[in-house]
DNA sequence: CCGAACGTTAACTGATCGGTTAATGTGTGA
DNA sequence: TCACACATTAACCGATCAGTTAACGTTCGG
């Protein structure tokens, strides 16, 4: 299998336990649904966790990278792109096959905090953070750390209540709740 | 099996699908847990997910109930009582066998909209934030409705991301965010 | 034209899945 | 003391779990 060909299993694996859950997708219904083998699966990746691991870095990768281009296109200043932080947001939930975040999941279903997959979704949500402290420093406040997380607070919370709830009805109060924490953090120091 | 006998299985079974997963734990190694024969079990619950949706009802009640008092015992007034919210909060993180929420867990193994087991997640969260807007209502709030799902934002985001990182740390990110929208809600308007 | 290197299908392992059945106590009330 | 309602254990069902193996192409460089 050539790295394109892995990267397309990776890819194809991703989706499919984005859709179907991490134990309740088995890896006959994978090798079906990602066109490749069983065989060829086990001959790249030792264990199904190998495999999920590969997953949760592409989308990571994916996510991230996705994240920034979109706040960059909604605002050019930092300060608005803290804001732009939950019109992208919004766009994602508003996708159609919008079904909460991969990490959140991953860490639901392996709860134990050494385990590797937890650990690898809990490092998402630390470059997450990195990447609000540096928009938070760029802004110009006064405790950017602070003031990321809980930019980072607002937006799991969204995320959480997208896949329950109406999904633009939750971007719009997670948009305004972060509108009222940057008026505290700019306008009222 | 008595009304009593039952509501024990409801309340071991509750711990451990918390501690072990929904889709992980399976009906025998239930049954040993639980001190409850697999027969036993579904003399009174005709599907694994019937159990579920039963321990799911039970976790609602004990956990509204269970807000609804700390938050009565952290403040008397109705403003201070919204804060009291994270002040509960903070106390559920720092319990030795915090795992998250009961319900996000649900929704993520269980994530068809239509499936009943997202659906009394949604339920769970749609109460929580009935209270939350009485709350908001008595404190004297112009939009009750907005600033109990402001809160409700934050309170999931709290937990999503206390099961990640440091729950302490999230704990009081959670409340200083909380403090600074209610600062915004009355002190600025 | 040959032989690795890659892929496939399909059968197989032992364990476990959700759920059922049969045989066997056991405690309580009439 | 009898009988019934309740529990138990343990075996069983067919399906599926993660992972392995064997036999059989295909492709492509030397």
């Amino acid at each position: 299998m050539s790295a394109s060909k892995r990267d397309e299993l990776v890819q194809k694996a991703l989706k499919a336990f984005y859709r179907g859950g991490f134990h309740a997708l088995g890896m006959d219904k994978l090798a079906k649904e990602t066109g490749v083998s069983k065989t060829a699966i086990y001959k790249h990746f030792r264990t199904k966790e190998d495999l999920i691991l590969a997953t949760l870095r592409l989308r990571d990768e994916q996510f991230r990278n996705w994240l920034m281009r979109r706040v960059a296109a909604h605002a050019s200043e930092p300060k608005g792109q803290l804001i732009a932080i939950f019109d992208a947001l919004r766009e994602w939930f508003e996708e159609s096959d919008f079904r909460s975040c991969m990490f959140i999941k991953a860490s639901s279903e392996y709860q134990d905090r050494t385990n590797p997959i937890h650990v690898t979704a809990a490092e998402h949500k630390r470059l997450l953070l990195l990447y609000f402290t540096e928009l938070a420093e760029k802004a110009g406040s006064k405790d950017p750390d602070s003031l990321a997380r809980e930019l980072l607070v607002i937006k799991e919370g969204a995320i959480v209540l997208a896949h329950l709830f109406d999904p633009e009805d939750v971007a719009r109060d997670a948009r305004r709740t972060a509108e009222r924490i940057l008026q505290a953090e700019f306008n009222c120091g």
